[in-house]
This record gives structure tokens, sequence and C-alpha cells, in this order.
DNA sequence: CCATAACATGTTACCCATAACATGTCCCTT
DNA sequence: AAGGGACATGTTATGGGTAACATGTTATGG
């Protein structure tokens, strides 16, 4: 591999005209400017980010650490991250954590070593301790899609309340009063937050004996085992509010399995669409969160924050939700 | 930021000491090793990756450069890359070609300053040249999904060939006759191999008339624009194979827009599928790519050839791609 | 014609961790 | 008792680029 030396006793001067070459600064004459140029291409050289990289400490690197990627939400999301980065010369780094506390440690410990500028941060629950942990090494930090109390840091999420409170409002106008969550874990904020707008809702409509009608469960693993437990109920709910599509989806296969038809038997309403690419004939009843932009104006904010523009104090962006109401929510059947 | 020295000097010892304590390398008696441990807990030292990255140019980063990480075709490669990179302590950058070579040349520079140890590498076009510039830079490559013919260089990759041949036979198999092709583009690999396998089949079953019945189009812009120019022949064909996911749901909605269902009016075969977790009511007939090996099948052979390990001959490993008979694919209806 | 600015190029120090080498101690073996 | 291996720690050079500073040249204007 040449190096900037390489260049520079080919062409017959100082390492530091072949820098002000590349990265087009100070003087140049255009003989020299052209001599270093056809040295440059003569020996194929490409300059070593590394150099600078340890000077200056700036790795022109973000990471984005999620749950996973599989997920179309994520997917659209990283597409969000992954456009406005390279708007700005940055490149992402792409972690899953599986909802692991041990990996995403793991990840975090890696990305510090390797002096990246910032992180676009799912955090696996709802401690303040890993985000305290990036901040304490002076790397930037924004978190995704989840609130986190106690901690000074910028957020950009979905409005998890409203999404859940439109979707259970839907329900109890169609008629429906046994109406069931079907949440993830206990500990992240989008299951608690959406479980809180669900019984808002339900309050509102005077169903308050319906407050604690919540199964919680994974994001993960056997995402239809939750539903399952809910239909264990006699007479099951007539309506299910899932929190997010994979336990929708869960929810689906066990209504097929027992026998239950959507919308004529159960209704189902759910977090977060697929793509019309990716499923060109929806069914589920959603309320849908703007993931690319979630993804674009977490980074925008993350990349401003490394030059020291932004607001003063910490955001917290929350982004409106829209419903869709399709064939998955209909009136309950007449017993 | 405390730096290694910060460290050597809290715990009075030499810089040398330290790095054997945290690479737990050479000797370091119990009692010094204590120190060193307090005295990194204490400034919270971590160590900086940028210096050995730099010294011995490794950094222990790959890049996984591919068209669109929204397909879940790429996004269940990524998963696979992710994985067998993390297992060997390898971060992945993200890039989104987009198919635009220009995006795509942009990229492999940026990747090239960084000095990163390889690539898996999806290319936008089949030319010798991009593999060859990212060789010359002493960069491992391998090539993902698609074969470049007069480059020595590895490639995974599915079987296209023997996928399309597949489900034109179960096609024809059924009954169908005017068989059309919804293609990719012209230069790209998957488009013209799945093509051939497509002629080869009605080769076999003496449909050479139909040898020619192709539309080409384009992977990404208005995916039901392929589907729309194949239904303007009259009559128009009673079977479609569509060469990727985004394509064949694009063809599922011009068919909707033009009033004909499937399989009743026509019959759709594809490739690749969704995730059941994403699409929990698989409708399509699809061959489907072995996606999560691929792109972790790839990440190993380029790993193992970063080590110098690994066969000596170039490989091009072709994997196996498994039909799925499904609702979309049905006996052409009596005119 | 000289002071000064603009232009042009060069020199040096620095960032951080570690391989390679150097030095020294202690204990065991013959 | 001497020699050698294992143990323990330290010193130095290195990698590639550029900010900061230094030096020299040419053009401009009063």
């Amino acid at each position: 591999m040449p190096t900037i030396r390489d260049v520079a006793e080919r062409a017959g001067v100082a390492t530091m005209t072949v820098s002000r070459v590349i990265n087009n600064s100070g003087y140049v004459s255009d003989a020299t400017r052209t001599k270093v140029e056809s040295a440059i291409a003569d020996l194929g050289y490409v300059p070593n980010m590394l150099g600078p990289s340890l000077r200056f400490n700036q790795t022109n690197t973000l990471a984005l650490i999620l749950t996973d990627i599989t997920n179309p939400f994520w997917t659209t999301v990283a597409r969000g991250v992954e456009d406005a980065a390279q708007e700005q010369d940055y490149s992402i780094i792409l972690c899953n954590t599986d909802e692991n506390l041990k990996k995403q440690d793991q990840y975090l410990n890696m990305l510090l070593k390797r002096r990246i500028d910032g992180m676009l941060f799912v955090p696996a629950d709802n401690r303040a301790e890993s985000v305290q942990l990036i901040q304490k090494q002076n790397v930037g930090v924004v978190v995704l899609d989840r609130s986190l109390s106690n901690v000074d840091v910028d957020i950009v999420r979905g409005d998890s309340f409203g999404g859940a409170y439109q979707l259970a409002k839907h329900l109890v106008e169609l008629g429906h009063r046994d109406i069931a969550v079907l949440s993830g874990p206990q500990n992240i904020f989008t299951s608690t937050e959406r479980v809180a707008g669900f019984r808002q809702a339900m309050s509102e409509a005077g169903l308050d004996h319906n407050y604690e009608n919540v199964y919680w469960g994974s994001f993960r693993q056997n995402p239809s085992e939750i539903a399952e437990r809910a239909l264990q109920a006699s007479p099951h709910p007539t309506a299910f509010l899932a929190v997010n599509n994979f336990i929708a989806n869960g929810a689906l296969q066990s209504f097929f399995q027992a026998g239950l038809r959507v919308p004529e038997d159960v209704s189902l309403a759910s977090f977060d669409d697929i793509p019309a690419i990716i499923n060109p004939a929806p069914f589920l009843t959603v309320s849908v969160q703007p993931a690319y932009d979630m993804g674009y104006q977490a980074t925008q904010l993350l990349l401003s924050r490394l030059r020291n523009e932004g607001p003063e104090e910490r955001q917290e962006i929350v982004l409106p939700t829209e419903i869709f109401i399709r064939q998955s929510t209909a009136p309950p059947s007449a017993i």
C-alpha cells in the first residue's frame, strides 16, 4: 500500500503538499497539483483515514444499535439512518442486540474501543446505565424508539401512547367491550406506554373493569404464545391490541389454529406497517410510526450535536402515528 | 479520555504492562494485574483500537454493500453476515447502493479510505472493474448473489438458474403455455440467469415459441410497470414468472388494477420469500434462496481468506433453492 | 522601490497501542 | 556454583496524515 510519503517522493514534493491537493486546502500551484495528481494515479494511492482519525479522534462513524434488523420496522429506521449519515459522509456500523443485555454490552464496549463518534441506540432495557456509560466516554448518543427516565439524553420516538389510545378507541367504537392487550416485556418503554394508552381509552369509555386485561410476553421468542394465553380466558376477548407487528402475526397464527376468523370472530389491531412493496394486500388495522423519519431525524440530531450545533437542551422528539383501519377489525359478532 | 499512559502512570507501571493486562498476553504478576485493573476502573479507561489499527493495518471491520436493506431478502442476508462477523469480533458497515453505480463507487472509495479488512459486495452491475479496484487495494472481497465473469473472486450466490427452471416447469406442468418473465435489468446476473433457467424449461417443454417472452425492467423504480407492459399483449400470458419479490408485488398490484384475479385469471410465481413472522399467510408460489446462509457462509469464507486459510482456488458457492407451491399458481382457466 | 499581502511549499510534532528487543530476578538442575 | 529457563517489567520505534508553524517567492500598491 502506497502512503502519502510515496506519493510525495514520486511527485518531488512534501507530504503536506500532497495533503493539500487531496483535501483541496491551502495554496497549491497548478503545476504542482498536476504532478501530485498523476503520482496519485500512478501509484493507485488511497488516503488512509486512520491517521487523522487517531490524531484528531474523529472516525466519521456512527453505530446503529437495534434489536433486530429483520423486523421491517427497524429495517426502515435503518434506511433512514443510513441515508442521513451518508449525506454527511458518515458510515454506519450495524449491531443487532436481540434484546439481549449481554450482547448489547458486548457491542457497546466494542464500539467504544473503535472510537465511533456517535450512536443511535435502541436500549434493550430501561436502565440508565448503558446510556451513561456511552456519555461518559464522550460519545454522542440519541436514543431511538424508547424513552428513558433519569437520563439526560436526546430521544426520538413514536407516539406509542397516542397510537395505542387511537387503536383502543377504534375498537371501542366498533362495539368491543372485552379487549385484551398482547404486550411485550414489562421493562420496555413501548410496551408499557402502549398499555397505558390502551388503559386511557378504556377508562374514558367507562370500561375500567377491563383495565387489567394485559398479557405481557416477549418481542422475540414464540410470538404466538401471548395470544394463546389470552385465548384461554372464557369467554375470550372479542378484540386484541397487539403491541407490535411480530406479536400481531403470532396472534394471527394462534387465532388460525384456534379456528377463529379475523375479523368475524375476533378483531386484531396492531402497531407498525409492512411496506406496500413487501405486503401488497395489507390486512391489519395498524397504528403506523414514521419509521424512516425516526431514523433520519435522529441521525440529523445526532450529527448536529457532534458539530456542537442544535438546541441547547436535550430533545425528546415524539413523532405522531397514523392509524390505518383495514379488514382485521370489525364490530363484534352477536353471541 | 484517558489513555494507556494515564493508566500506566496511575498504576506506577509501564504502558506495556498495562497492554499485557488488557490483552492477557505475556507475563504479569497478580499484584501488578490488580493494580492495573483498579487503575483502569478508576479512570474508566477504554482502549483505543485506532492505535493498533493504524500500526498493523487491521481494522476488524467488514463492509456489506448491497442494493437495498429494505428488501427482506437482503435484510436476512445482512443478519447472516452480522452474526458471522460478530462471532469473530468483526464489525459490519452497512451501505445501500440502490443499484446506483455512482453511489456504489462513492461507497467503495470511502470504505477503502477506512482500510476495512474486507467487503461483502453485491455489485450494481456486471463489470469487473469495481471488484478489481477493491482487490488492488489488498482488501478482501466476496461477491454476493451475483456472478461476475473474468474476475478471480470468491462468489456466494443462489441457484438462480435452477430456481427459475423449477418455477417455469411448475407452471408448464399446470398447463400454462403462454408464460412471461417479468425481469429486472439486463446487466444484472440474477435477471439474466433466471431468464435463462426459464428458457431452458420452456425449451424442454417444446415451448420455444415463447422463448422471447421476457419483459426487462428495473428492480427498484415502479415495479408494477413491468407487469403492465406484459399485460398489453393480447391475449395476455396466463402465467408470469417474476424475477424477484418486489417485481412480484408490483405485478400483483397491476393485476388487481386490471381486474385480474390470481390464480383464477393469471398465475404468478416469484423468487424469495417473506419471513413468516412478517407475512403469516404466504400466498405466492416462490423459489426461496437460503438468504441467511448466503450471508453467513460468505462472511465465513471472507474471514477465512483474511486469515490466509481456506481453499486455495477461488470459490463459487451456489446454494440450492427450494420451491414452495402455494395459492398464486393454478391451472389456466378454460377460455 | 519598498512594505505588505497573497501565494507556495516545507518541517515538525502529535495521536495511541504494541511488537520487538532489552534487562533483570528467581529458582531449579546438574 | 554456574548455567539456563521461566517469570516480570521496561524502552523504543512504528504506523499515516495534518495542524501549526516556518520559510521563501511573487505580485500589488502607495
